[in-house]
RNA sequence: GCCCGGAUGGUGAAAUCGGCAGACACAGCGGACUUAAAAUCCGCAGACCUUAAACGGUCGUGGGGGUUCAAGUCCCCCUCCGGGCACCA
């Protein structure tokens, strides 16, 4: 063969001028990470990122999360996929208002400038994003615009509507907040800020209709982790039950009127308790009232005493609330006189009013079992109150078992009439249809989920499409609320506004947007002055991704049905509920709406750990910010990027040390000199094999030294390959080709002798590039072309693991005496259990260390170890 | 209180199916190269005991018990750390 001059000289790694030049040259090509077209026959991989918010500084957390989806996206590639690889601006939002008081910039012209600098930030890291097809920012129009327009839907399908509510108030927000976005009592934006309860006029989604189906779907969802569905289940919290009216007497000198039971529609003067222990129901001793019954609240207009008790009570509430202790405030209560009358039994109960029960969640109103309930027991013990046993374990027959008992499963009805001797669960059931046959009660399903206030008092949102009339016409009384056609979108977001630190909607104070006519009756009339909670934005972003410039629809409705559901959706935890609820719920509504065909959005779910600093998370107020840029210009992309997947399993939490990094790159360097010096080798062969696969292996396995290596290579190609489908220790991926360089290095010297044919050189080098190309993608690139690679290194085909290369011929078994390592000696790698045993009873050590003992029993697993029991 | 994670050398971690604990790195130490330093390359490196050194031995995956020929891995109990939920009737 032929020798090949070597390159010798230019192998100095230098990130700094290899990175901007193919930046440039992958800049100036925007079709370059394109998803193709459908009909391509590819199959196709939606993998996409949750999208930032444009804070102008691209933080690690973010470096992590995207390295992770571009080395998949540039793997599926590599695979063959039509890969849809997209990536946006949840544009919207506080900060901009904020920065606009502080600095007197427009929120628009604030928001576009950090979008530009967050661009330039990406595309220093080489995301493979295909920023021409789909790049979107919510705050634009041509995005809003559709938000609106699945608002008016929503009206349109009494997905929507308006209602007057206690609502969660951020003083720091000066806003409204959605349920999910308060987190222990505070603002998920202030930590530290307590959220108050203000009863306003609100937006509100319906996002209960769909409880049942977000909870059942989460079942269909094996790609998602546990965790996030657990949180989820949580959160839905549906309670199976039921719900039983009891009959009132009121107190002295009262009259339960008919406004007092509007709560839960129930009968007019009955009281709907929701138990989910029907079967307990002759041990209840009281009914408990929350102190926002309705019926407390009227009975306490005439009972001064009363309602000075219920406004303690509320305050005590109030208190447990913000400061997230609720669970532990101690239990108080007051009789309010009235009586209630237990269907079950016509037994009469007094009606109490008690701090425990919460006026949010069932009726407001429970029947007190203090000997089946903690809670009760704990309350009839302090207020003397009776307590009955109805139920008793079946397993421990006579035998008395202390209350409160709140078992079930193995429970039977003991002094319950003649449901005496059920189990409890039948009991449940027959009990739950005799209250319905008898038309007190009924089986019911509640929720903790509550329907989704999506209202803002903001200006930087999106526009509610909607209107009031003021004078009313037919079939809208004056004030009433009259949608927008779809003609009249977008309502477009005033840009000159003043941005103040008073409370209320900003666009409150903008006549010119306030003051428009009625679409119907063409008379005066207001706008919502409210904008949409911009979480909205994000519930949907991923559709208009597959046709991102449609001017006519948020989407094309084949495009979303063939990208959709997304094959791996990759982001943080912390939207758990809140993202990830919304954004379910939505796709629910747009199937419903005929929109889309799929019922979840994603069938995949990655939730990244998150990267801290010096053990903390990192935050400006602990001063342990790490900046990409910084170590972008210290260490190069390549590293900094390789490095947020090699420091730990992306899964887990990150400690970010600038030492790794540094390391990374001396290993990239090492990469960079060894590929450089022996790319003219690979070239040459390139240039002879034409456009066929070079070096066939088996053709170039002719030296010990040389099989060894390809060898390895095969063994880290295998690795890796199965890793990226699903398990994804990128950490281990990145190791296993450290170990191959390594031996490379050590190999070095056989390739310069020759020891080592020049296709097992092309073909270690080739594979190696490839393998690094999801990795380090502007290394490889470079590495590529000086190798005489050509096309796009991102579309080459990912190298095939050959097995029989791969195999190792000779294996170390470690033998054992009494599990106890003695030795390792060396088989065939295809030793049947006889040939490893004799070997093992016939090395040297293992042998000494037999001597007058007896060999009582011997495991052997095949090509793993042997293990000598010895008396 | 309930539900999920997690705990492995000085550090980040690996061990995917019950089969050599600590792969691969970082930091450290020793050496080569150099006038010197940096860079690079080579080597050492869990703890303890024994030893002049080596050989050798013991212990070791948060703690305690168990199953097994064999346990970081499985089972039971406990501690600590992180996260979620929490008078949800």
């Amino acid at each position: 063969m032929p020798e090949i001059e070597k390159n010798e000289n230019q192998n100095r790694y230098n990130p700094a001028e290899i990175e901007p030049r193919w930046q440039a040259r992958w800049d100036a090509d925007p079709s370059l990470y394109a998803a193709e077209p459908h009909s391509s026959g590819k199959p196709k991989f939606y993998c996409l990122e949750m999208l930032p918010y444009p804070s102008g500084q691209l933080h690690m957390g973010h470096v992590r999360n995207y390295s992770i989806g571009d080395a998949l996206a540039r793997f599926m590639w590599m695979r063959g996929y039509n890969v849809l690889h997209p990536m946006g601006w949840d544009a919207f939002g506080l900060p901009a208002e904020n920065a606009a008081l502080k600095n007197n910039t427009p929120p628009r012209e604030w928001t576009l400038k950090n979008i530009e600098q967050m661009k330039v930030q990406m595309r220093r890291i080489g995301l493979s994003y295909d920023w021409a097809g789909t790049e979107i920012a919510t705050c634009l129009p041509e995005y809003y615009r559709w938000n609106q327009w699945i608002f008016l839907k929503m009206v349109e399908n009494d997905l929507a509507y308006r209602k007057s509510s206690k609502v969660n108030w951020c003083p720091k927000c000066a806003t409204v907040l959605a349920n999910e976005q308060v987190i222990g009592g505070c603002c998920w934006r202030h930590e530290d800020t307590l959220v108050e309860q203000r009863e306003l006029e609100q937006w509100f989604l319906r996002i209960t209709k769909y409880a049942d189906e977000l909870l059942d779907g989460l079942d269909k969802l094996p790609g998602w982790p546990e965790k996030v569905r657990t949180m989820q289940r949580n959160w839905i919290g549906r309670s199976e039950g039921t719900h039983v009216d009891f009959a009132v007497s009121e107190p002295e000198g009262q009259r339960v009127s008919e406004s007092a039971s509007q709560r839960v529609s129930e009968p007019e003067g009955k009281i709907r308790v929701f138990t989910t222990r029907v079967d307990t129901i002759f041990g209840a001793t009281s009914i408990q009232l929350a102190p926002e019954h309705p019926l407390v609240k009227q009975w306490a207009l005439n009972d001064a005493a009363l309602q000075q008790s219920v406004e303690e009570m509320i305050g005590q509430q109030k208190v447990a609330r913000e400061t997230g202790d609720i669970g532990n405030i101690e239990k108080h209560g007051v009789s309010t006189g009235g009586h209630a009358v237990n269907p079950f039994n016509g037994e009469t109960l007094p009606i109490w009013v008690a701090n425990y029960i919460l006026a949010d969640y069932g009726t407001g109103a429970i029947m007190s079992v203090p000997g089946h309930d903690e809670r009760d027991f704990e309350f009839a013990q302090k207020y003397g109150l009776p307590i009955k046993r109805v139920v008793a374990p079946s397993v421990s027959g006579t035998e008395e078992i202390a209350l409160p008992y709140t078992g079930k499963e193995e429970a039977v009805l003991v002094d319950s009439g003649e449901w005496t001797g059920e189990a409890s669960l039948e009991a449940q059931d027959k009990m739950a249809r005799f209250a319905e046959e008898h038309g007190f009660g009924q089986k019911t399903t509640t929720f903790r989920l509550k329907d989704w206030g999506v209202s803002r008092q903001r200006y930087w949102g999106t526009p509610i499409p909607m209107v009031y009339c003021i004078n009313g016409h037919e079939g809208v009384k004056p004030q009433g609320v009259v949608a927008l056609p779809e003609s009249a979108l977008p309502v477009l977001l005033p840009e000159k506004i003043e941005i103040t630190q008073e409370g209320g909607s900003p666009l409150a104070k903008v006549p010119e947007f306030v003051n428009t006519t009625c679409p119907v009756c063409g008379g005066p009339a207001r706008r919502e002055t409210d904008t949409m909670d911009t979480f909205v934005d994000s519930s949907w972003y991923f559709y208009r991704y597959t046709d991102a410039r449609n001017s006519n629809a948020p989407f094309d409705s084949d495009k979303a049905n063939y990208w959709f559901p997304i094959d791996q959706y990759i982001g943080g935890v912390e939207h758990a509920i809140l993202h990830l609820i919304y954004s379910r719920f939505w796709t629910k509504v747009m199937r419903d709406l005929g929109l889309i065909k799929n019922a979840e959005p994603a069938e995949r779910l990655f939730t990244q750990g998150m990267v801290i600093k010096d053990g903390a998370k990192m935050s400006k107020s602990k001063g342990n910010v790490v900046s990409p840029d910084e170590m972008i210009s210290r260490y190069g992309a390549d590293a900094t990027r390789m490095y947020a997947l090699f420091a730990a399993p992306p899964d887990r939490d990150l400690e970010w040390q600038e030492e790794g990094v540094a390391g990374i790159s001396r290993f990239l360097a090492r990469v960079y000199r060894l590929t450089s010096k022996f790319a003219p080798v690979v070239r040459e062969l390139e240039k002879n094999a034409h456009g066929d696969e070079i070096a066939p292996s088996a053709f170039a396995a002719q030296t010990p030294a040389g099989a060894a290596l390809l060898r390895t290579l095969h063994q880290t190609i295998a690795k890796i390959t199965e890793d990226f489908s699903g398990r994804w220790h990128f950490n281990t991926c990145i190791a296993a080709i450290m170990i191959l360089v390594n031996e490379i290095s050590t190999a070095e010297a056989a390739m310069d002798a020759g020891d080592i044919s020049a296709g097992t050189i092309a073909e270690v080098f080739h594979k190696l590039v490839l393998m690094l190309a999801p990795f380090a993608p502007f290394m490889a690139a470079e590495l590529w072309e000086q190798m005489g690679g050509e096309g796009v290194l991102f579309r080459q085909p990912w190298p095939e693991a050959d097995a029989e290369l791969a195999r190792e011929s000779e294996i170390e078994i470690p033998v054992q005496i009494n599990g106890k390592l003695a030795n390792v000696v060396k088989v065939a790698a295809e030793s049947d259990e006889e040939t490893i045993k004799a070997a093992a009873l016939a090395d040297e050590k293992v042998a000494a260390r037999l001597v007058g003992k007896t060999v009582v029993k011997t495991i052997v697993v095949k090509g793993r170890m042997v293990n000598l029991v010895v008396k």
